[in-house]
RNA sequence: GCGGACGUAGCUCAGUUGGUAGAGCGUCGGAUUGUGGUUCCGAAUGUCGCGGGUUCGAUCCCCGUCGUUCGCCCCA
C-alpha cells in the first residue's frame, strides 16, 4: 500500500505530494532501521490482560454512577483552544496541552480534562435539560508533559457531575458517589482519607484574616498548595517574600502559620470560627458522618490546581504510607457554565483518573484475578476433526456460550496447555467418539476432573458456573 | 522544561579490567501418536537501543540521540 501511495503520487496535487513523500520517506527509512514497537510515549497499548482490567473499571465506575442515578454522555477528544483559556490555567493550556492548528487555521486542543467540555454541552442546552442533571463520563484525557509514576500522557478518568443544586446536597452526594466508587472496588474506609476544605474559607483568612490583596492571594494559595512537598523553612521563606515589609512586620507570617496548623474546624482562628463556610463544612462533615462516610477530615491546607473551583473542595488521599498521595478530587465550581453566555448554574463534580486508581488497588492487593471471556476451550482429538467439529461449535455458541476451538492439529496434551495458559476455565474435547454418543468429556482445568455429559447439560453447568 | 539511574535472547537479569555473549523463566519439539499445570531429553532466538568517535579490534571507553524509569517544575 505504501509502494502505491508513492508511485500514483506524482501526478497529484501538492498536499498529496507533501503526504506521499512523507509515506516514502518512512517507507524508506523502514527498510534500514526496523519501525519501533513502542506505543507513542506516555500512551498504552492495552494487550487483553490490560484491557480486561480496564473493562473492570471502568464496569464498577459504571455502575456505581448509574446506582445513584447518573447518565452517560461523551463528546470529542478535539476541542477549540479557547475553552480552555479562560478558567483552566495558562500554564497548563500553554505547556502542558496537545495543541495543534487544523487545516482551515483554527487552534485544536486535546482535551487535557473533561469538565470544560460538561460545561459547554451543558451551557448549550442550559434552557431544555431538566435539572438536577446528573452526568458522567469516562473520557480519554491527553497533558504533555514527561511521564512519571501515576501520570502518563493519557489516562482515562470518570467524571461526575452535579448540576442545578445550590446546596450542600450537592457535595454530600458527590462525595458519596466518590466514596462509593472506593468501596466497590474493595478499599476500607482506614486505608484512605476523605479531606475537604473550602475555597470561600481560605479566601476568607487571607483576605479578612490576614488582609492580603487579590494578587498576594492568588500567589499565597499556589503555594499553601504546595506546603506539605515543601520544606517547613522553604514555606516561611517563600511566605515572607509574598508579604510587604509592613506586613511581615505586623506578624503575618506567624499568623499564617498558626492558621494553618489547624486539623480540626474548631481550631480555626476566633475571627475565621463564625464564617459561613465553617458552618457549611461543618454541616457537610455530620451528613457525610450520617451517612457512613467516618474518614473526613478538614484541612485547610487543600486548596486543587485548578482556578474554577469557588467553595467547597476535597480530595481522596491514600493513607498507606508507601504510595502516600492524593488521588482524585473535585469539589464545587459555579462560575463555569456563565462563560458560554447563559446564566451560571450551580456544579459540583470530581475526576478520578484510572491510573491513579490502579496504582491504589494494586498497593492495596485489591486488584481481582480476571478470567477470559470464553467460556470452552475446545480440544480436538484426532484427524479431521475441525470440519466435523463444526456443527457442535455452532450448537453451543447457539446456546449462548464463548466457545474458541483449538485449530492448530497439535496434540490434545498442547491444545490443553494453551487452554490452561489462556485462563479458559473449561476444556472440551470433540473427537469420533464424542460425535458418535453426543456424550462429551467436559474438563474443570482448575481442578484437573472430568465429566462426561450431553451438550444441553454441558451448556447449563457452564453457564451456572459463570454466574 | 530541569536532574539522576537504566537500556544485553519474548521476560528477569549476569558478563566481558576492550578480543563480537550466558543463566533462569517462557516458547517450540519429543518421552508407543485422546489429556496440561510438578519430571526428563532436545531445539530455536540476540545487528549487547540507535548514530558517530577513539582503537588493529567496542557490547564494554568517549560524545550525541532515542527510549524506559525515579524525582523536580506543575498538577487534571
Amino acid at each position: 500500500m505504501l509502494t502505491i501511495l508513492c508511485a500514483s503520487s506524482v501526478s497529484l496535487t501538492t498536499t498529496r505530494l507533501a503526504l506521499a513523500s512523507l509515506v516514502s520517506f518512512s517507507y524508506n527509512k523502514a527498510q534500514v532501521m526496523a519501525l519501533s514497537t513502542q506505543p507513542y510515549k506516555g500512551a498504552r497499548d492495552f494487550y487483553p490482560d490490560d484491557k480486561r482490567l480496564q473493562k473492570y473499571l471502568f464496569g464498577v465506575w459504571r455502575t456505581v454512577a448509574e446506582k445513584f442515578g447518573y447518565e452517560e454522555y461523551d463528546a470529542p477528544i478535539l476541542e477549540p483552544l479557547e475553552l480552555y483559556l479562560a478558567k483552566t490555567g495558562e500554564e497548563i493550556v500553554n505547556e502542558q496541552t496537545y495543541t495543534f492548528e487544523d487545516r482551515g487555521g483554527r487552534h485544536v486542543v486535546m482535551r487535557p480534562e473533561m469538565t470544560p467540555t460538561v460545561s459547554r454541552m451543558v451551557a448549550a442546552k442550559r434552557q431544555e435539560l431538566t435539572y438536577p442533571l446528573r452526568l458522567y463520563s469516562i473520557p480519554n484525557l491527553w497533558r504533555y508533559e514527561r511521564p512519571q509514576r501515576g501520570r502518563l500522557r493519557e489516562h482515562w478518568q470518570l467524571n461526575v457531575d452535579l448540576f442545578g443544586i445550590a446546596g450542600l446536597e450537592a457535595e454530600h452526594e458527590i462525595i458519596q458517589v466518590a466514596d462509593s466508587v472506593m468501596q466497590a472496588f474493595g478499599s476500607r474506609r482506614n486505608q484512605y482519607s476523605i479531606r475537604l476544605n473550602s475555597r470561600k474559607l481560605v479566601d476568607a483568612f487571607m483576605h479578612e484574616h490576614l488582609g492580603l490583596h487579590e494578587v498576594q492571594t492568588y500567589t499565597l494559595g499556589k503555594l499553601i498548595d504546595r506546603k506539605s512537598k515543601i520544606p517547613h523553612a522553604e514555606f516561611v521563606a517563600q511566605a515572607d517574600a509574598i508579604f510587604t515589609p509592613s506586613q511581615r512586620e505586623q506578624g503575618l507570617t506567624e499568623q499564617l502559620l498558626e492558621g494553618l496548623k489547624a486539623e480540626d474546624l474548631s481550631e480555626l482562628p476566633p475571627k475565621l470560627a463564625d464564617h459561613e463556610s465553617v458552618k457549611e463544612l461543618k454541616q457537610l462533615m455530620d451528613w457525610l458522618k450520617a451517612s457512613g462516610i467516618s474518614n473526613c477530615v478538614f484541612d485547610l491546607t487543600l486548596m486543587r490546581g485548578f482556578d474554577y473551583y469557588t467553595d467547597i473542595v476535597f480530595e481522596i488521599f491514600d493513607r498507606d504510607p508507601e504510595n502516600n498521595r492524593s488521588m482524585f478530587g473535585g469539589g464545587r465550581y459555579d462560575g463555569l457554565i456563565g462563560l458560554f453566555g447563559v446564566e451560571n448554574l450551580p456544579t459540583v463534580g470530581f475526576g478520578m483518573g484510572d491510573v491513579t486508581l490502579a496504582n491504589f488497588l494494586e498497593t492495596h492487593q485489591l486488584l481481582p484475578k480476571l478470567k477470559p471471556e470464553t467460556d470452552i476451550y475446545v480440544v480436538l482429538v484426532g484427524d479431521d476433526m475441525y470440519e466435523k467439529a463444526q456443527t457442535v461449535l455452532a450448537d453451543l455458541r447457539q446456546m449462548g456460550l464463548s466457545v474458541a476451538v483449538d485449530s492448530s492439529g497439535r496434540k490434545a496434551g498442547s491444545q490443553i496447555k494453551t487452554a490452561a495458559s489462556k485462563g479458559v476455565h473449561y476444556a472440551l474435547f470433540i473427537g469420533e467418539k464424542e460425535l458418535e454418543s453426543g456424550q462429551f468429556n467436559l474438563k474443570d482445568l482448575a481442578t484437573g476432573t472430568e465429566e462426561q455429559h450431553s451438550l444441553q447439560r454441558i451448556v447449563s453447568m457452564v453457564k451456572d458456573f459463570r454466574k
